[in-house]
DNA sequence: GCTAGATATGTCAATAGTAACATAGTCTAC
DNA sequence: GTAGACTATGTTACTATTGACATATCTAGC
């Protein structure tokens, strides 16, 4: 089994969805720890429908083109707990910007203000779709919010890390242009 | 060109160093931005010696063995510069702690509690170690750390970051524990 | 009628990255 | 002496990931 494999279970364990919605939520909601592009998903759900971790139906829309609808097995939603059980690798993170300013010194302030000021302008927007998110969470949870049972609480608690995330590299940002726009 | 060869690159700008050296500053004061193993960084030092960004020499040592001091040349100072004042990509992380975290509805608090606390321990050891870094960094440039065009204060600020995003990645494993571990 | 864009699902070649294999010199502690 | 650890450099097979190609449906606006 791939780690990509038991992110499409754990979103396929809260919900039934497609291989074009798994594609939307690999991008805003878990995007910002997991990430795959749709020539990823496919057959990686492909494999997990052939070992029996989970099923699909086609689904005929009246507007729209027909979609395989995913559904979790019993057997997928077992190994996804073991999985989650078992001690986790370390994070692993590849920051272009990060690799940028490390070799800052070489260029102009100017070029290394616009450089972190397009980073800035990122998170900003970011920060923007996960509040929005959070918002939604806190309405549509109710009680659950805080159950250590409910999948509410678990988007809760990661997308607290997400938010967190993004206004630390934030703060950052505006630091560091803080010190490239100080008077020399 | 690759983006490990220019993280290579910006290492050797500050100072010549062998494959062994990079692949160690590669794991510790860059790694928490870009990580790479002993088996991707030969190969890429010597496509980079191919097409004249960098330059070597053999360098015999009495009590270990031969190495080969790798040197950026003019061009590869110039391609870097280039690059750095290139619009970066979006940062990738890939989080399984986070990933499971998204599941941990699916296990009993205690094995919750376990993976977060295991992260927590982590996080502060890499923690220590930055502000290690920090420490020396300080020491070693002066008033060299806050001069635009010094590696010292590239190093600085990217270190900064560092250290900001291991403290809030911290807070939020003793906040997440904090809420598995409430009464219910 | 046509075009652009979103929905929807796939394949395939190429690249990036990992894990394992391979070798060899030196140091320290037993 | 020797076993284990660290320095030092490489290759190779495999896996993961990306980017491009490929196709089809439906809607909305021109």
């Amino acid at each position: 089994m791939t780690t990509l494999g038991y992110a499409l279970l754990g979103l396929l364990a809260r919900e039934p969805a497609s291989g074009y919605d798994l594609k939307r939520q690999l991008q805003a909601p878990i995007g910002f720890f997991w990430r795959a592009r749709h020539s990823q998903i496919y057959p990686e759900l492909a494999r997990l429908e052939a070992i029996g971790l989970v099923t699909y139906q086609v689904v005929a829309q009246h507007d729209l083109p027909d979609k395989k609808v995913y559904t979790i097995t019993a057997e997928g939603r077992g190994a996804l707990r073991d999985w989650v059980a078992t001690p986790a690798e370390a994070p692993v993170v590849r920051d272009e910007v990060l690799l940028k300013t490390f070799s800052l010194w070489l260029v102009e302030p100017a070029a290394a203000v616009a450089l972190v000021r397009d980073q800035e302008r990122r998170h900003v927007e970011q920060l923007q779709v996960y509040e929005g998110l959070h918002q939604q969470l806190v309405q549509r949870a109710g009680a659950a919010l805080t159950h250590w049972d409910s999948p509410y609480f678990a988007s809760y608690i990661t997308l607290q890390k997400g938010i967190g995330a993004e206004r630390q590299y934030l703060e950052w940002c505006r630091w560091v242009v803080l010190l490239l726009e100080q008077p020399a």
